[in-house]
Formats: C-alpha cells, structure tokens, sequence
DNA sequence: TTGAAAGCGCTAACAA
DNA sequence: TTGTTAGCGCTTTCAA
C-alpha cells in the first residue's frame, strides 16, 4: 500500500552508490561517467523518480512560486489578465498560488501574509476598491521580495508597475465621440481615489478642453457597479440637460446603461451614443454592440509576470523603478454614432 | 542590507536556549515554562520571526497546497467556481496553485506534471474539451492524491465529484418552454462525449417525450462557441420548419443566439424563445434579457473544495467514491414567452 | 570519477 | 521544564 517514496537515497542505496553521485548523475554532471549515468535514470525512470521540490526548495533557498493577488476573478478583465500571468510564469517554470482579495482590504492584508508565509519569490498585484492604507504591501517590499502592481497600482508604494494608458484611452474615446458629434458627454466613473478612475478622467476633461466644450462636473459621477448604473442613470436623464453620450469606466456600466437609456425611449446612437472600457465579450452581446476601448488585458498579464520574473531573476536591465505602458485601442461598434 | 533570516535557531542562540525549546514555545506547548515562552514571543515578536514553511512542510510532509486545474479562466462560471474554490481553501488554511489548461489536453497533462511536482495534497479539476485519453489523471490517483473532478468530470477515473444536476436543469428548461407553447425547440449542445452536454441533451429529450414532442435529429447541433453560432443557426433559421425556441449549452451561444435571430427577423420571445444555461452576467443585459439555468458555480466550488480537503485530512465520512450533485435552478427572463 | 559530510529550518522521540 | 539527537530529501564543498 504505502509505498516508500523514492528518493536519491533509497536510489544510492539500490544501486550501491552514494547520494551525492545519484544527484549528480541526474542533473548531467559532467563528472560522472556515461556508464553510472545510464545505471541512475534507468533506474530512476523505471521506479519514476520524482525529486522532492520542497527539499530542494529548502536547499536552494528558491521556491519558484509567485503570488497574484486579484481583486475580483469573476470578470473579464482580471480573469483575462490571470490567463496572461499563467502563460507567462508557465514558459518560466513558476507555480502560480492564487489569492483572491474579493475587493475586501481586510481579505487582501491576509493574501500578502499567506504570500509571504509561502515565501514566494515574488508577488503580483492589483488593489481592491477598499484598501486605503499600505503597510501589507509595505511589507512585501520591506522583506526584499519582488512586487509588480497591475492595473490598479497602489500609488503609496514605490515599485515595479503595470498598466494601461487609461489616459490615451479615455481620450481618444472621448475625442471620438466629439468627433461623431456628442457635445454633452458624461462621465461614470470609480472612486477617484483610484488611478486608473482620475486618469480616465483626465483623459475625458483634457479632450473636452481640445474640442472646447465646458467640463461640467454635474456630469460626473462615481458609479461603477449594476447597483448603481440602476440609481444614477435614470436620475441623469431626468434632468433639464440630458447628455447626449455616456463615457462609461467599464463594460458592465455601459451595458446596464444601454439597457436604461433604452428604456427611458432614446435611442442609441442616434439620441445618446456609449462607450464602455475594456472590451469584454459583452459588448459584443449587447443591442447595440457596444462600442468600447481595448485594455488588453492578457498583454497585461503577460507584461506584469515577465517583469516580475525578470526581477526575481535578475535579468532587467533598465534601471530604478520600472513602468510598463499597455497601449489600448478604441474599438467602435454600434453604441456610437 | 542582505539581513540574515530570523530561524528557530538564530533565536535560541540568542535567547541561550535550545531550538526544540524554541519551537515548543512558539507553538504554546504545554511543557514550556510562561516565562521562558514570553521570552522567546517577545523576542519572535520584535524581530518578526516567520516560520520557514518549506522546513516545516519538508519536516511534516504536507504542503497544505491543493492544485486547481481550469480549462478556460476567462468564462463566468469557471471563474466563478475558482472564487468558490478560493473561499473554501482559505478557511481550510490551504494555498491554491493555479494552472490553466486553456481547453488544451497537451497542457492538461503539463498542468498535472506541474501539481505532482509540486507535490501538492490535492488536486481539483475539470477537463479540457479536447481530452480524450486519462492517463494523465490516473497518475494522479496512482500517485495516492486526492483527486474531485469538478463539471466536467473525467468518466474514465474513479473519484469524487462535483457536477450539476444537468439533466434535472434541462430538463425543467425544455418542459418550461413546452408549457409557454413551444413545439419545435432545437438544441444547441456541445461535444457529446462530455457528460454535462450529453446529459443535458437527456433531460432535453426526455422533456420532449413526457411532452409527447417527437425527438428530431435535425434539431440538435454541436454548437458551443460563437463562430459556431453564426454559421449552425442561419441555417437552421434558413430551413422549411424553423425552431420556435433554442435551448442553449451555455450564456454566450444564447446570448449570439439572440442577436442571430433578431436581426433575422424574428420576434423573441413571440416567435422564438431562446434559453441559456449557466446565469452569468450576460443574461442580463441582452435584449431581451435570457432565460437560463442557474448552474450555482460559487456553490460548486466551495462544495469541491470541501470535500477535497475532507479526503485530504480523512474527515470524510461517506464510505466509497462521493458524487455531490448541486441544485440548477430556472432562472426566467424576457427571452422566453 | 566518486564519496563523505555538512547543512537548509524545522520537529519530535528520547533523555536528562 | 529543557536539551540532545536524528532526520525530512536534497545540494555542494572538500577530500579521496
């Protein structure tokens, strides 16, 4: 039943060798003659030897995991930047242990301990909504272990980051949409306590400006979940000045607001166009389809991990603090006139 | 810079103790004295001593890690059923590594390479669309791991599972849409040697006969993804007896379904009624909004990781391979009459 | 070309 | 109440 595990020695043993040598001749080591060689993997390919990584993790000091802490897997962009991660750290030969901070600060503080209990050599991150203060991520950074942020970048912490040129993307956005004749054009955004929301919103004031059309902070808003869509949509189109576009924080908002701006009697585009943000499989769902901006988002991914793994192996070249840029793309469908 | 790592041993050299003495402190064993624990708690306290995990996993021989094996991350019911998996395991005081198998069978089987290495205690999986031989799944249950397959379960394995009652869900969908008046329903299934596709087309066909509805062949299509949708469903829509309802493998192909059949001309849900399955986020912002079967994926999760983790710590009680069937529920929406 | 020995950080049986 | 010792499975220096 309970077979004896094999292990180098119980090899060394069978094949009246020492440890050290069976060690050796698994590894190609050039010293070890062709013949031992050829003697230990036969034997060890018939008795399927499986080296002990927790040993040699032990003994090398180098566990070749890393942690991702994402703040809400059900969701096209995160779930996408997760495959990204995993195609990039599998080509690498590192384990992934995955942590799910649920949006919750309390749940992300517990991630880190477990990342870093799990000595992983280096972690990924994306904030939650909720996290204000830092001293987990401090941490990380205190204990010497690699830190890449994603997309939501913890801007209290000086270290390695990836995202996307929410600005450019919001801009662009927004410009086409002046462009198509849109002139009161709202905004529904996230907390602006949250780069990637109060960069977007640069992005939408500054191409307002170009076009000079007034920025109207009455069409602002923070409002990024279903819930809310539902609350302040309606509310928006109740007034004197309806807008006559919504730029929306990400695709979701922009459905929901498809569904109600539908409901209320307009059309789209003809009486308000919208755009969304990350290009999710939604948008193409949707009636219209939704016409939105690309965050590439498996590029992320891939761009977060290479880097990091870079670090970890001390491979990067440029210097100091490095700052990746994902370049977006509007994608136009027939959310928009 | 480089500070030397706070160990068992540096802290007894220290504190003038043995290691064991150490150990037993921090771990409140009974023997120690309070004043010899204080010491050593003070002291681990201040110089933020972390136990070494891989020791104490080498030492002990359980890792605490399970393996998660996904077919396609980027997917609201897997990714669903990760975040039920993550919840579970966290309580559990269990690390997750995460491997992806992209629907690719060459990676599944390098997924299961990767877990084995990483000499996880468990493995939760659901298998790729294109795996056809499991020997690879074998190796896991020959290997002594516990193993629950997840959905899509392997038939060729003996373990534990997790699945949905996918007849009973079909079933209930096709009667419903019999009782609002539908005769002629086409089914839009996936390759039928998966066991959830070809159940449901059971609780389908069986919905049928209690119905008294001759069962037509010409009615049921492999149908999974969306470049399938928009060439299986024109052609269907361009034959003498088109379908008055679609029941649907999944959200996204109702979802293309619905956009297929609109811009065909057809009235939904007056001339055609269209059914998904799953209830993801999408089936509420179509136009009309879908009908679907709730597949509970968070549920799934948790529950397959409950009782991985009861095998794995042997607190399972049930005798012999357990089978947990989780409740679908209809979900009705405007795409149904 | 191979072996002996030490040690990674921890635990636990046994001894004191 | 505390210490000694051995060892988990592996690597690696040093010696032979």
């Amino acid at each position: 039943m309970d077979k004896r595990q094999i292990t180098l020695k119980s090899i060394a043993k069978a094949l009246n060798l020492s440890p050290s040598t069976v060690s050796r001749a698994m590894k190609d080591h050039p010293a070890i003659s062709a013949k031992t060689k050829a003697l230990v993997r036969e034997y060890a390919e018939k008795y399927k030897y499986k080296p002990n990584t927790l040993a040699i993790r032990l003994r090398t000091n180098r566990n070749n995991t890393i942690g991702v802490i994402v703040p809400e897997v059900v969701h096209f962009f995160f779930s996408t930047v997760l495959a990204g991660i995993q195609e990039e750290t599998e080509k690498g030969n590192y384990n992934i242990i995955f942590c799910h901070s649920n949006e919750d600060y309390e749940r992300e503080v517990k991630s880190v301990e477990t990342l870093l209990d799990a000595r992983v050599c280096g972690i990924l991150a994306s904030q939650s909504k909720t996290t204000a203060s830092f001293e987990h991520f401090q941490e990380i950074v205190d204990s010497n272990i690699a830190l890449v942020f994603f997309d939501r970048i913890c801007t209290g912490i000086n270290t390695d980051k990836v995202v996307v040129d929410d600005y450019a993307g919001a801009f662009k956005a927004v410009d086409y949409l002046v462009q198509t004749g849109c002139r009161q054009i709202a905004f529904l955004g996230m907390n602006p306590s949250l780069p990637i929301s109060n960069n977007r919103r640069m992005g939408y004031e500054d191409a307002l400006r170009k076009n000079k059309i007034p920025v109207d902070k009455d069409f602002m808003k923070v409002c990024d979940v279903a819930e809310m869509v539902h609350k302040v949509v309606p509310e928006i189109l109740k007034r004197d000045k309806i807008p006559d576009a919504f730029f929306c924080i990400n695709d979701e908002v922009a459905a929901y607001c498809v569904q109600i701006v539908k409901a209320s009697g307009y059309r789209i585009p003809e009486d308000i166009s919208i755009c969304g943000f990350t290009n999710s499989y939604i948008t193409e769902v949707t009636d219209p389809t939704l016409t939105t901006v690309d965050q590439h988002g498996f590029e992320m991914g891939k761009q977060a991990a290479r880097l990091l793994i870079n670090r970890i192996e001390g491979t990067e070249t440029k210097p100091g603090i490095v700052s990746k840029v994902i370049k977006t793309e509007l994608v136009v469908r027939d959310s928009t006139r």
